[in-house]
Order: structure tokens, then sequence, then C-alpha cells
DNA sequence: GTGATTGCAAATCTTTTGCACTAAA
DNA sequence: TTTAGTGCAAAAGATTTGCAATCAC
């Protein structure tokens, strides 16, 4: 009985990844469930595999990285890129944007239906707008000048 | 005579060092006169280094680098993250934004002036916003899809 | 069985750092 | 002279890759 709480999301996850073509695999459900099973998250490669360690599912870290980047090719998530020298992976692949804690290295969502951009430039040439993204810089601390 | 055209630039380039409290070396100068001397521009530490070296004023790649945050942190230069991994400078330090070339990883200025956002939600807590940057992706190619 | 997937370790790539040497003020 | 700045080589950090072993179908 109390097992069927946890099929359920098992059984679609496993669907999610064969409907984008990819094998349901231990490490790949893994990953998935961690990911998938909650509410939308912002996670790094070492993020995510410590915590497939910690629920006692480890994966190698070099397959957090290449399953991480297969999931973001099958739109399952989304690269965030906020600083160089590291990626965050956002589990939120709707239309939104995100608020950046420079203090925490923090990542926020920004429902994307509440911002309107207006006066965007004509892409050059033949070149079509794949993606919008607005990173919203904040600096937190003490420091609360207008 | 024909040395004045060049002394000029040469002698703002000192002082615009100078303002921000760093010494005018060669290898900054060198630095800054290519990166000041023309238009905006987007470099990376690398494309920098060429550079220098091509124009028979070789610094080493760790100064380049050094240099590249001093003049940022100085408020010379801004730095654009589009991707992980990598770190363009920017000599455009004025309010604008960014049309990303995904194909040959180039980057585009968009005026400032001509985007407006609305919408924009209050940053959280006591936090201030320090900077709102837009990076338009394009997917640039023979694809050219609406 | 057969091709896809994984783990490991090594390789890559970008950027930073320690330290002896050199140059600017 | 005295301190800041530079170059080199090594270190650090993130990510990718080659390849033999393993797993999914």
């Amino acid at each position: 009985m109390f097992q069927m709480t946890e099929r359920r999301p098992y059984r679609q996850i496993v669907e999610r990844l064969q409907s984008a073509g990819l094998r349901p695999t231990q490490q790949r459900m893994a990953l998935a469930r961690v990911l998938f099973d909650g509410g939308d998250r912002h996670v790094t490669a070492e993020q995510l595999h410590s915590e497939v360690q910690a629920a006692r599912r480890p994966v190698s870290l070099a397959t957090v990285y290449n399953t991480l980047n297969q999931f973001t090719r099958a739109g399952l998530l989304r690269e965030v890129v906020v600083g160089a020298g590291r990626s965050y992976f956002d589990t939120n692949v709707a239309n939104h944007h995100h608020f950046f804690h420079s203090g925490s290295g923090e990542l926020t969502d920004i429902d994307g239906a509440s911002i309107r951009v207006e006066g965007l430039p004509e892409p050059p040439d033949g070149a079509a707008i794949e993606r919008v993204d607005i990173v919203i810089r904040l600096a937190d601390g003490a420091d609360r000048e207008g």
C-alpha cells in the first residue's frame, strides 16, 4: 500500500525518460528521481552527485555530467549560466527568468509571464531568436542602498 | 609629427589607468591600447593574449587574466557570461544587453535604452538589484524558422 | 547476444596562485 | 629604495573523454 505512493512517480519518470529516447537505467532513474520528484530545482553537477550519494543510489560524477547533458538535450532540463566556471541545471523548462543572489550563489525563478520585454531588436541576418534569458543580479548582504 | 596621432590616445589611456588607481605599466598599457583604442569589443583572455602577441607587445597569459580582472574591478570592463567555462570581457560598460550567436560564439551589443523591461518583480528581502542582464540567444545557421 | 551505458582515471580547458625577479614611483 | 607588478610553472576547479566492464532489451 505505502508503496503505491512511490510507484506512481516512479512510473511517470520511466515514461518520461523513454519518451525522450533514453533507457531508464538505474543511474538515470536515480538522478531523475532526485531531480523531478519534487518541485522546481536548480542544481550543479556536484550537488546532484552528493544527493544521489546521500540517497544511497551512487552514480559516478562523470555519469552525472553526461546525464545532465543528455537530459538538457532532451529538453528535460535547462542549463542556466550565471557565472563562468559553474553550470546550474534547472528542472523548470517553462518560459521563465532568474534572480541570482551573488552572495549565496543561489538562483530563484521568476515567472516568464510576469515580465514583459519591449523594444527587442530584430535578430540580425536570418538568425532566429532561440531564447531570451534575463538574469537579475542581486547584491545581497546588509547593504541595501537604493 | 606622425607620432602625434599615436600620442593622443596613448595619453588618454595613461590617464584612464591612473584614474583607476592602476600604474600604467607596459603590460597594462599594451592591453589597454588593444582594448580601448577602437570601438566596443568583446574579448576572451585567450583572444586578448593572442592580440598583444601579434602586436609584438607580448604579455603573459597570467597577466592578461589578472589585468582583465583588475580592469573589471575598476569599472573599465564588464564581464559577460554567456556560457560556462569561458568569460567575455566587454569594453562597453554602459547600460546595454547582448545578442549571443550560438553558432559562432560571438556577442553583439544591444543598446540598453532600446529595451524596456516591465513587470520586474521586487527583489526578495532587503536585497538590491545590482544589474539586469538580458541575453538574446540566436540560433544562427541556415535554419530560419519562425 | 548486442549495442547502449557506466565507472574509472586520465585528459582538457580555463582561470588562479606562489614566488623569485623586474620595473615604476 | 621600496612596493607594485610580472612571468613562469604549478595548482586548482569544472567538465569531458577513452576504454574495458556491465547492463538493458
